[in-house]
DNA sequence: CGATTAACCTAGTAGACATTAGGTAGAGCC
DNA sequence: GGCTCTACCTAATGTCTACTAGGTTAATCG
């Protein structure tokens, strides 16, 4: 039985230390966005970088600390298209209608750093931890697209702020339940589902808040 | 130094078979919502119950029939609630309103059981795939509160059909949101709950049916 | 009582997986 | 061509956890 192997003994291609950290992050974000932090494993991220997974640890501390690292890189990133698309002075609808524009833009650019930051939010509690942070900045930094005028929510009281805190949830629910739902049916154009979530959020909540609401009167 | 316990050789209960069950699977039920169906242990499950490890096998064959199991069986208790209080023949508003009553009612009575179902999807590709058939017979058994007129989906185009599924999925979203909302925030009236799902889903879509959508014109 | 049943236990086994130890070899530089 | 550096590897180690083997004792029934 020959042992010659068909492919010559794969010839090792070796990178730069920083070429194979970006690669090792791109397949971890990958891998991360799909199984989620506990079943992603180093060995799995590895394969898919082209490397055994030793080789992960000469680049990240540990799992988590890899994991804590992907998550900063791509919030930040996504911080900053919101600051970008977020300019004062528009009128709130249609500061509204870009926010979505900008979220489901990003959703479509990246279609697993998104998953990784908002649509795994299990495993270890340190872990957790950071997606709690992330959750909340991401609240503090998209609620001014829902106050009527700037600095309303700072003199509400606690019932209020309950109402508030609801419509916000009701918020993060439909922009990420839609998010997901839009990565199992890509041929949809992002037209169709920013106007899907403009229609429930803005037409909700503004006719809620003039007055027109459940149960009638 | 002596070895008498203070409290003298803790006196062991035995149960009946169906007793010790019964405690299983409450405890096993709790452990699952808190942990998600991986990070559950059967050692935590045991423990809660009053008993160590492998008697939990003397009632299940695996963790994974164990978890199948408590599915079934919770989502069987709701959707006896559900067909109890969907009576045809009521004007469509109060049926969504009696719907959404019908669901935070279960969310209220059931903190553990409705978390199990809709609130961790993770786990082995098994798991997986039952909790997208309880996703979908859950989708089947409340699309009717979404149609104008019975039956009005059944014609529909795919654009139509698509349109259906994500006022559907932004219905999922909230639900399940407010719910988990919700169970940090205990001390909130049912009725300021299902009132806030209320103005979200009926009135957006309401507005949205009736012409008012965005972009206008 | 004394025997039988079955509820429960202690003490493993096995596999998965994060992480480490220590060595090998490709690539630039002289 | 030889030296050195470091990207990369193979082969452990330790831990965690689902699951099993086989024994032990509380309850029941004659």
């Amino acid at each position: 039985m020959s042992n010659t192997p068909p492919t010559p003994a794969a010839p090792r291609k070796r990178l730069t230390a920083d070429a194979r950290r970006e690669v090792i992050e791109r397949a971890a974000t990958e891998v991360f966005a799909e199984r989620g932090y506990r079943s992603a494993s180093i060995d799995e991220i590895a394969r898919r970088s082209g490397v055994s997974a030793p080789v992960v640890y000469d680049h990240f501390r540990s799992k988590q600390d890899l994991h804590r690292r992907l998550l900063e890189r791509h919030f930040a990133e996504l911080r900053e298209i919101w600051t970008e698309y977020m300019v004062q002075g528009d009128p709130p609808e249609l500061r509204m209608a870009r926010a979505l524009d900008a979220w489901f833009g990003y959703v479509q650019t990246h279609p697993y750093a998104w998953r990784m930051l908002f649509s795994d939010t299990s495993g270890d509690p340190g872990v957790q931890q950071i997606h709690r942070e992330v959750a909340a900045q991401s609240r503090a930094a998209l609620l001014p697209l829902l106050a009527r005028e700037p600095g309303a929510q700072e003199v509400a009281g606690s019932a209020e702020q309950e109402a508030l805190d609801m419509v916000w949830e009701i918020m993060r629910a439909v922009l990420q339940g839609l998010a997901l739902w839009w990565y199992e049916h890509q041929h949809v154009p992002r037209e169709q589902v920013v106007a899907t979530a403009m229609n429930a959020l803005w037409i909700g909540f503004d006719r809620a808040r003039s007055g027109e609401t459940w149960p009638p009167a």
